[in-house]
DNA sequence: GCAGTAGGTTACTACGAGTAAGTTACTTGC
DNA sequence: GCAAGTAACTTACTCGTAGTAACCTACTGC
């Protein structure tokens, strides 16, 4: 029945470390192939060849191991986006590298993406905290690069912009999973197609941009926060894959 | 204890349809305030003043509940969004009018666009069908509009843009939530600012459209036209604010 | 070899989805 | 009016899983 008790009672009490990155892989694995609702803390455990309570020592809940794991595939998803935009040479460069890095990064880590993906509504304040935290790092990524291509463009514009961009790309990565013919290049190009254009200098509006809207944001602005929050290096931290 | 129990036992038994009908309007209540996971059967069964096996008897499952729900919220929806759109003049004008719509459904209809919102990630396969069935049914709205601008755009391509756009416009509905001044007027200018330019004559691609896709990513060289050049002189916005 | 403790287990509780079998009140035929 | 029939409804369960209490064990240093 033991499924990691190989060969008798050699393979046991590991350190503290050790485990936690034994479990978090099988977690994920799990959490992956099943979905977070559907994976039950009895059969990680038995999977990882421990007892439950473990678990709970480790990670505190199943929500808590499930963010752990969340933890791990986003800042791979970082590390992967930023890397490819640090060789671009023009902001649209940029935004196509980004772009590309993002679906590409669904097809060379499927484990993590399918988590981002898929645990992306579960409850739970603190997961949502943490999903929106996710989002919140790829919509400020996305801000730095348009900042870049529309520098004087009004703050709220180029977040909303950077905004329905990162909506753009999660649709568009989850629509691709039904398209496999569609390359992460394509993707990229098809979306630069939509939204080049407006990149180019032309970002001010299909119509004329209205002098109310633009009052408006500023009027209302008392709950904005300071834009100090991105530019960010990459933080090429110590990489514990187990 | 009983609380739907008004009035000694004068409130009981009704016919199927209304109870369905009050079942399913409680239980969207209960789903829109608590999410799917943490509202509990019993809870919407106690609020309803019925004991639980009616609703299993009514509705088979706690999913199929959610999914009677779902269908509800589905057509108000594509209700709203055609219905703006019936009146528009030009392409562009109509993919405003639809996505300003969208924008104002959160609004008019807070409850069904909590559900429609919230509950878009559950498991269970049924419900994922009935998901992406509803946002299938935005993409091929969506998709219509574009073949109007886009006559001569290759399917693919225009099936891509109609995913992007209603991944655009959900995360930007979101992020609306935490921008209470930005109105939907505003979020629709601004995605309208976003995808206008590259609806307007000029969907190629922001590189040559090239017909293999490792070479797009190259030669990032813009050759475009100003957009601009399509029918449209003047936006005489007619729409209110809600 | 014995104390201390990190690492681990068994055996529970709590709670919520789903169900079997029984009960009540309204309708219909006489 | 009153039995029979049935649609609406209830009580009282089962079962699965998150989370916990309390106890056990093998390795450490001395």
């Amino acid at each position: 029945m033991e499924i990691a008790q190989r060969a008798g009672s050699g393979r046991k009490r590991m350190s503290r470390a050790e485990r936690e990155q034994q479990i978090l892989g099988i977690a994920e694995e799990v959490f992956a192939e099943r979905g977070y609702q559907a994976a039950a803390m009895d059969d990680i455990a038995r999977r990882v060849g421990l007892s439950k309570p473990m678990l709970y020592e480790y990670f505190g809940s199943k929500e808590g191991l499930l963010l752990a794991c969340l933890e791990r595939a986003k800042r791979e998803l970082l590390e992967c986006t930023s890397a490819a935009a640090a060789s671009a040479e023009s902001p649209e460069q940029l935004l196509h590298d980004g772009l590309l890095a993002f679906f590409r990064f669904g097809e060379d880590h499927k484990q993590s993406w399918a988590l981002l993906r898929n645990e992306s509504a579960v409850p739970g304040m603190e997961l949502d905290t943490e999903l929106e935290g996710i989002r919140r790092q790829q919509v400020s990524f996305t801000s730095d690069m348009l900042r870049m291509s529309l520098p004087e463009t009004d703050e709220y514009r180029m977040e909303a912009f950077a905004e329905a961009i990162i909506g753009a790309c999660e649709r568009m990565a989850l629509w691709r999973e039904n398209h496999p013919e569609v390359t992460p290049e394509m993707a990229a190009e098809h979306l630069m197609a939509l939204i080049g254009p407006s990149l180019s200098g032309e970002a001010r509006s299909f119509s004329e941009p209205a002098p109310s809207e633009q009052e408006l944001s500023r009027q209302a602005s008392s709950t904005r926060e300071p834009p100090g929050r991105t530019t960010r290096p990459p933080e090429s931290s110590s990489h514990d894959q187990g």
